[in-house]
DNA sequence: CTCGATGTTATACGGTTGTATAAACTTTTG
DNA sequence: CAAAAGTTTATACAACCGTATAACATCGAG
């Protein structure tokens, strides 16, 4: 029986040993790879890591909690920031890179933890709009909660894209890659964000007249054009 | 020996339906799908399809052709439109939900495919965009090709997050749940495409300082801070 | 009618996967 | 020191994968 002090560390580090490369491994290869690859990574065999965990799934949903606690905890330690900010700001320090590129990659996936931690992305970017609403730095929208979801799916979603067209990228090559994507779309970004594509408001003012009201905007006077 | 006319159109025939068949299977259980399904969905058995194909590689390489051939023939009917604009009006017709699915998900692979399929959407927004600035709807910017490629990438990135959330999908979900990804979407869009967002131009005026002269502008002072 | 080419299936082989089991090794403990 | 508990490996097994091979079925040509 582990009673001892040092016993009950050394268990620990195994397993979280054996956990860290899991998800390095689940980063770079996604998670289609083998439990013997994820063993070979720790330098141990394909059974140490069943009689650790019990199987496959229970590694992974291990892998899951651990990035997302690594994930909040290290966002929580500035303001509320968008996701992109977060992103960009983990990108900066490379002893992130396996961990966000995991998030990356649950979030591309669709599972369970990606809904989660998207759901999560698109909460704070809510309440940070409304600060910058409040602030009048940020416009308000006719649809706050839409343009949250809409500014995180395809802020993430490009992000997602362009990291797909980087074959093979290894742990070393993932923070100066997105960093690179990053600064690729800050201009296009920022002059998308301040001065919009389209020249007119034609095509708004004729889809909120086609679509009538916006929600949550009690518009009681038909005031068109 | 095929002489006759109805053994080299059965021939045919037999490899196109194995081949819709397989992008099919490819489109909605995406590429990982194995020979065997696709037979079965076929309504054959396995060695049917490397007797035809040779190998699985090469069936996923006519595939491929196939499905840009079609994706880039059901375009070319209306006049230039933005990626999105062409997906959306794809999404309107069931008939072409196999290869729209299978397209975005060769964009997302990041294969050789999707790669050159991204390139062309991104060559098609620069003209879009260069007609528009033309014609007095769309604002110029100040790095065109950086502004499509992240507008391709943004939007197409977008849908395929949102897609990916939706649990398995079958082929006949693919039409509404596209349109209705689309109609969510609408109003976000054109808000952010004719307002942006930030109330203030200090955050972009700031980058362009710091960045210096925008790309295309040949900076041979050395303006440090 | 026979022959040969072609469409199709049945079967099998080597490889990899996740996982179960038991043995060997290491460390702690009584 | 020896027994026990925990750690790690070696091995095996069943399932599935892509693919190769040979046999069977079908049908037109001479």
């Amino acid at each position: 029986m582990r009673t001892t002090r040092t016993d009950v560390a050394s268990e620990l580090t195994t397993r979280a040993r054996l956990r860290n490369s899991a998800v390095e491994i689940f980063a770079v290869h996604g998670f289609d790879a083998s439990v013997r690859d994820i063993a070979a990574h720790a330098g141990v065999t394909a059974g140490l890591i069943t009689h650790h965990f019990g199987s496959k799934q229970k590694l992974r949903e291990e892998c899951d909690a651990e990035v997302l606690r690594q994930y909040t905890s290290s966002k929580r330690e500035g303001m509320a920031m968008s996701p992109t900010q977060s992103i960009a700001s983990m990108a900066a320090n490379d002893e992130f890179a396996p961990m966000l590129l995991y998030v990356l990659r649950s979030v591309r996936e669709g599972g369970p933890a990606g809904v989660s931690l998207l759901e999560n992305m698109i909460d704070e970017t809510v309440r940070f709009t409304e600060e910058g609403v409040a602030s009048g730095i940020v416009r308000p929208s006719r649809d706050p909660l839409a343009r949250a979801r809409y500014m995180v799916t395809t802020s993430l979603g490009g992000l997602l894209l362009q990291l797909s067209l980087v074959p093979e990228l290894n742990l070393a090559e993932i923070g100066p890659t997105l960093r690179r994507i990053i600064d690729e779309i800050t201009l296009p970004t920022l002059e998308l964000y301040t001065e919009g594509v389209l020249m007119e408001k034609r095509y708004l003012d004729e889809y909120l007249l086609y679509i009538g009201d916006p929600p949550g905007g009690t518009d009681t006077t038909t005031s068109t054009s």
